[in-house]
DNA sequence: CTGCGCAATGTAATATCATTACATCCGTTT
DNA sequence: AAACGGATGTAATGATATTACATTGCGCAG
């Protein structure tokens, strides 16, 4: 159960590299389209290789979009708490970590006797390109 | 665009009573069911009625659950940044607000001259009492 | 080599979550 | 009364995700 993953297989691969060429999130089914060339045929494909993807931190799950990104920083392994700037008039998505934002939620757990295993955190809006035009 | 809300409608009403009762979050289709008996008879009775409650800031909308809660604080009006621990055991959910966090964010978000809307903050794990036991 | 176990894959069906489109009702304004 | 707008009712559809079961391919024990 480590982090590090082996070769990756044929639908984990093609499912990757949909993501890492795309300019921003995909919803599986839309992944599931851009592959059917590719012989995909059902949901489930895509679905598979994105929870191995997910397990292997290669590709995030947008909670708030029902969408997957392949990760900006994939040889960073193990980051602890990533945050997401989700434009919402282009569909740019900016991948950071916050240290101190890490440590206060660590601090409320632990005041709490809460014991977190995933933490997802968002900032949906309009990113500085769009602004500007 | 006030946060104030005047008198609600018979179905926001009982669909914030739905939720006010629950012991945890409510799919949209979980409190058309509780409401048949009321004569709800339609995905979008709910739908409508959340969405009136949402900008009323009476209800929350739990994105990695794709469920909702009634406001654990619905008399502080305006709260800044709100953050959601959920228990995956017993799927009870604590609520709670940390300016830090919120600095943390809006810093960043200007620094990357990010106009931020809306921030999710949500906390998957388990809950002090479900470890105990 | 052969048969076994296991992970990945293929396929269909179904479950769950959310929106669009259009008709109707009802209280307020003119 | 007529016009209007907000809330509601209803049906149909779209979008996201999972369950169930059959099949394939590969490493390895016998
Ligand atoms: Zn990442
Ligand atoms: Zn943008
Ligand atoms: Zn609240
Ligand atoms: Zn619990």
């Amino acid at each position: 159960m480590s982090a590090t993953h082996q070769e990756l297989t044929r639908n984990q691969t093609l499912v990757l590299d949909t993501l890492a060429k795309a300019d921003g999130p995909l919803s599986a089914y839309t992944i599931l389209d851009r592959l059917r060339a590719d012989g995909f045929r059902a949901p489930l494909q895509v679905y598979r290789a994105l929870e191995k993807l997910l397990g292997f931190g290669l590709v995030h799950r947008l909670e708030s979009l029902n969408a997957f990104v392949a990760c900006a920083h994939p040889h960073c392994h193990a980051h602890g708490l990533i945050a997401f700037a989700i434009c919402e008039d282009c569909g740019q998505v900016d991948e950071f970590s916050d240290e101190v934002v890490r440590e206060r939620l660590g601090a409320w757990s632990s005041q709490n006797g809460f014991k977190a295993e995933k933490t997802t955190v968002e900032i949906r809006g309009h990113c500085a390109s769009c602004l500007a035009a």
